[in-house]
DNA sequence: GTGAAAGCGCTAACAT
DNA sequence: ATGTTAGCGCTTTCAC
């Protein structure tokens, strides 16, 4: 099979019996071109069914119209808003979106960043997993914006977690709860800290025990291992690093024929698809993560080079959590 | 904030005293340089940060070492592991993945497949909404791979819908149903009309009736509509096009006091995210759908340029599915 | 094995 | 308003 050369500048430039330069402008500048000979120009280009091509203009430029975006791990769903969000803004403005997956991996999202670095004008760098110092030294390169995770110097987007953990704390004390454990992500995440300290600092002012416990997986196979602990120990709410981790502890709870919530509460974040269909269905923060993915691609065309952007959460109380069995 | 300008192939010449054919063979043909002078090079270029520039090695040799894959709808879990295989194939072989949604339209579908044309190699497009002449019309311009859609002449990826929906007939027949309702998906869905060919063929051997209703939405926005529906009609066993409309379906029932899988058994496609924690746990036909992925950028990769590759699938029983109450 | 030089398709001065 | 021309960074003949 013979594809057909794709048609130039040249070609139409010829076609239409102007300048190359003509062209280019009919389609970058189409205000600086008689209307007449930009009628004609883009007709003859229909015709001949040219498209730019984004690699040749890029070169003269330097800038690719392309936009990257990086995520920690492509099959969890909390991931899949951002994308959404991230494609669409992009799209809307005329940019194309590259997702890679850098598998939780420091190492793979730091050879991403140098390498797609030519190919692309910008990074959103979601759940990122490098150093501060990094980040920096990365963004001296390469136009970057952060999301769910925030470091002086760097724009980003972050979910209001102050705001959201005392929802957390103040539904779970208003059903009655004097203490809370909370099922812990991996320790290098920045948002599990975050979590973390605001969940501390609502239950400081708000009377309620708090202590931490893990690291477990963020991932349904977390689950079990986090669930058994809680059991051990006697917990009575659980608030978990994120919905993946809660539902991997609402799965062994059933197992283990633990009821919830009357024996035992249990929270997340995030929201994901599923949080309303598992069962029971759970009581978790919910973060705008469309709003997200699009405010991070937003910034990253504005070229906005500081400043925290921070998004409004909301609590979703569901049956997975209610007042502790007496 | 001042960007520092990329190193480009002159500089690392400059530097390393050679000439820049000499650096462009030291990375892409390393075998054609002398080891010392390649050692040295490379040395260079590291120390000054080069990394090769892809849109100036796309003009030169026509090859942009990305690969687009289009697909309906980026929140669809069922899309997650198509993306997520498909993105590790691409980085394995050390192609750039730019992942596009089409929202379902396929004048989107059709613009993506020309807009993006000169900027990658090549494209997947999975469950594609165009009809076969538009397909095969993109595919004289670009290199294309169909995904769960299939055409003459069109390298594709399928699942294997022929065995796939007789094991949901069987398992449906062994538990004693004797008809059953297809709730079907969108009009145009190729792999809708494949499995409900599968279906009817099954059926017939198997002496089960089955009828087909709809169109449905593919989302969980189309459960309640088909649920009703399917009450009304007091039907035993429902499959539906997919998970999504399946999961829709079973809120429905369960809002509406139904008791599945005693009043109703349901039975969807896919074995997406959340079809096994959700309340019942879905009977469902998976796919795999990584393995599709990476097998359909395996295909382009490798330029095949025709051939349908079927996946087999499993029909995982869970608690959606029994023997109806008499 | 290495260098010199001609493009690839497009944009952006600079002319006219 | 439009044409001319010089690159952008790289690969690739073609010489040496």
């Amino acid at each position: 099979m013979t594809r057909e050369r794709r048609a130039t500048i040249t070609d139409v430039a010829r076609a239409a019996g102007v300048a190359t330069s003509t062209v280019s402008r009919a389609f970058t500048r189409p205000q600086r071109v008689n209307a007449a000979t930009r009628e004609h120009v883009l007709r003859v280009a229909d015709e001949l069914g040219y498209v730019p091509n984004p690699a040749a203009r890029a070169m003269g430029t330097g800038r690719t119209q392309t936009l990257a975006l990086l995520v920690p791990d492509l099959t969890n769903p909390f991931f899949s808003g951002i994308i959404t969000g991230a494609e669409q803004a992009a799209a809307r403005a005329g940019r194309t979106l590259v997702v890679a997956d850098t598998q939780e991996s420091p190492e793979r999202e730091q050879h991403l960043l140098t390498s797609l670095d030519p190919a692309v004008d910008g990074f959103v760098v979601a759940a990122s997993r490098l150093p501060d110092d990094a980040l920096r030294e990365a963004a001296a390169r390469s136009r970057i914006v952060l999301l769910n995770r925030a470091t002086p110097g760097l724009p980003a987007v972050v979910a209001d977690y102050e705001s959201g953990t005392r929802q957390v704390v103040e539904h779970l004390a208003s059903l009655g709860h004097r203490e809370l454990v909370f099922l812990g992500g991996p320790v290098g995440s920045w948002s599990g800290a975050r979590r973390w300290a605001g969940l501390q600092r609502a239950c400081a002012d708000l009377g309620v025990q708090a202590v931490r416990w893990g690291p477990y997986s963020p991932t349904l196979a977390g689950g079990p291992g986090a669930a058994d602990a809680a059991l051990a120990a006697g917990a009575r709410a659980v608030v978990c690093h994120n919905d993946m981790l809660a539902i991997g502890v609402l799965r062994r709870l059933a197992e283990r024929g633990v009821a919830v919530p009357a024996d035992i509460s249990v929270v997340g974040f995030d929201d994901i698809f599923g949080a309303d269909f598992c069962h029971p269905p759970l009581t978790t923060l919910a973060e705008r993560t469309r709003d997200a993915g699009s405010a991070a691609v937003g910034l990253l065309i504005s070229a906005e080079t500081d400043g925290v952007t921070a998004l409004p959460t909301e609590l979703r109380v569901r049956a997975s959590s209610g007042p502790p069995r007496s």
